[in-house]
DNA sequence: CAACGTGAGTGAAACGATTCAATAACTCGT
DNA sequence: ACGAGTTATTGAATCGTTTCACTCACGTTG
């Protein structure tokens, strides 16, 4: 049923390796036999096999990208980037969502290590999985992407943009339009770049000089729209008196969620509830009112890692790992001011 | 370097064929050989290479999708659904984003023909594309999605809504709230979701008696957030008297573009233009006028997607292509009344 | 006790492309 | 016309898994 390069070969005269050397290293052929070989190809509709490739190579031309959530224009944005810089080596990105589920991650990255891919780009949920730090052992380059350089991590390359930063501007901004209660909505038990945003905003309200009673700290399950709504529910069920009037959510999705459920709720934005989002993903400038946010690089932060990714695997064992860091900055919009 | 189960099979003083039947039949070996092997396996930190997996039975476990635009939370929706039925069944779903480019979705055709993958999933930019119908020859299972079954259409299978009637429904509306012109904005000179949408549209002006004139069409380029700023933009330019207070939209991100330009003019929606989206995505309901839009059931779409690849897949050569077509509907929100 | 079954394990062949050392077929210069 | 040098082609070996016909060792049975 298949057609393979021997079928080729037979039709064609010739034998299997010149067929070979047709596809792989067509000058050094006769040019009257390779007509001959790429007739006897388009005659048979033949089609390489990827597989017996790889098999052969011992490796294949895919890297591989695990995201939180492939819904949030964030991650298909990075994704762009790297697939830039993936495609211009002729690799190809494989992307995988795991929801923000360590299981699904962990099959994610099974199934890459089954694949022999050639690197694994990857914001995940558990950076301790043990296939991770398989992978990384046996020399496949991988590259934490959307985290800051971890203290000691020596194990892999990253990039990231200062979230801590991130946070501090954002609280800044609002503390400066003279807010003195500062919540913050994101999953900061779970994820790190939460955690380093939730930092920011603390440590802004502590140059200030204000302690932590200033700060109303809201945990979500997630970071999409859904969880954003029952944060602002929990925000505005606080008394009055305690209730900040400004919200900085760890994304735009949780700020859009937010922004619905107090909209819905009767309540004004910025006058009643300033909120302040993060990403600058495209649909926060066309927000009920537009979002005031957080940029990151996202593209820069795609080909950034895209570049490391290559570089690791150009070196090969004598490579270091490099950790690139972006500053982020503010875009204000009409959730905070107006 | 890498670990085989010859490695494997020597570690355990076994053959390789029981090693095999340790991973791929479990039962049938002895408890105490089993054990023996997979304390080897573990050992060695052996990992299964599916490229000789594949290579040998013939076959990856791999299905593709191929979508418009990886941005449009639309096709991450359907994606999901899709998902959800492969992972089922124990394979693994690779997207595929041809940002609308001809080239682009040949390329990934290509790889998977020789990925030999189990099936594909696409909403495609060309579907009179060589590489689609020489799938579809070579009895790969082939799914349109988010196509109405075309008429003669007996290559593949198709899931879709209704587009006609979406675009009807969108038209009719506006005309019931009184108004006499509508414009169309969507990318009508190459996708035919956006055609069948416009056809809707002028049906309904047509069962209204009303003619050509009262619907001005503005093409545009592809289908997202820019794009529809640039109709807006356009449409604005139109002399007064015969400018449409109305405009259906090809999808929610021509909308919300369109939102965005329209209210940046200083204009007001709906009272000075109303706007109906397309898809219903998470965003629209968020949006700065919260936007009135056709629903589609995605995620139905995604499994009925699915369910269509596996029947083909298991029924073979004797499987009579299927079209599941589902309806549209629509949700009114502040974007047309208020 | 010979014939038969059964359960466990073996190992060579196959999958399809690529590689590379070994030819074969040329062309030159002398 | 001979050897050296160049260019084009060959085909066996290889990658790692799975499969399947086969062997072997033990009962069971008539």
């Amino acid at each position: 049923m298949a057609v393979s390069v021997k079928d080729v070969a037979k039709l064609a005269g010739v034998s299997v390796g010149t067929v070979s050397n047709v596809l792989n290293r067509p000058t050094g052929v006769r040019p009257q036999t390779r007509e001959r070989v790429e007739g006897a190809i388009a005659q048979l509709g033949f089609i390489r096999n990827d597989s017996a490739r790889q098999l052969r190579a011992g490796r294949s031309r895919m890297i591989g990208y695990v995201v939180l959530d492939a819904a949030n224009p964030f991650f298909t944005d990075v994704a762009r980037g790297i697939d830039e810089g993936a495609r211009a080596e002729g690799l190809v990105l494989f992307l995988a969502d795991s929801h923000q589920d360590a299981d699904r991650e962990d099959q994610f990255l099974e199934q890459f290590l089954e694949q022999r891919v050639r690197g694994v780009c990857i914001t995940p949920v558990d950076s301790g999985n043990r296939r991770l730090l398989s992978l990384a052992e046996r020399g496949v380059p991988v590259v934490m992407v959307d985290r800051a350089p971890a203290s000691q991590e020596d194990r892999w390359c990253s990039v990231g943009v200062d979230d801590v930063l991130g946070g501090e501007l954002a609280a800044r901004h609002l503390l400066d339009l003279g807010h003195e209660r500062i919540a913050y909505a994101g999953d900061s038990r779970r994820l790190p770049q939460s955690v380093d945003r939730l930092a920011g905003v603390r440590r802004a309200l502590a140059s200030r000089g204000m302690d932590e009673d200033h700060g109303v700290v809201l945990h979500t399950e997630g970071m999409r729209v859904a969880d954003g709504r029952s944060a602002a529910a929990r925000l505005l069920a606080l008394p009055r008196r305690r209730r900040p009037r400004a919200v900085v959510c760890g994304n735009d999705l949780l700020a859009l969620g937010v922004l619905q459920q107090v909209i819905g709720q009767g309540l004004r934005v910025p006058a009643d509830v300033a909120i302040v989002g993060y990403d600058d993903i495209e649909f926060a400038a066309a927000a009920a009112v537009p979002l005031t946010s957080v940029v990151q690089p996202r593209l820069e932060l795609g080909r950034a890692a895209a570049r490391l990714l290559l570089r690791e695997e150009d070196e090969g064992p004598g490579h270091v790992h490099e950790h690139v860091s972006f500053e982020p900055a503010l875009v204000v919009r009409a959730s905070t001011v107006g």
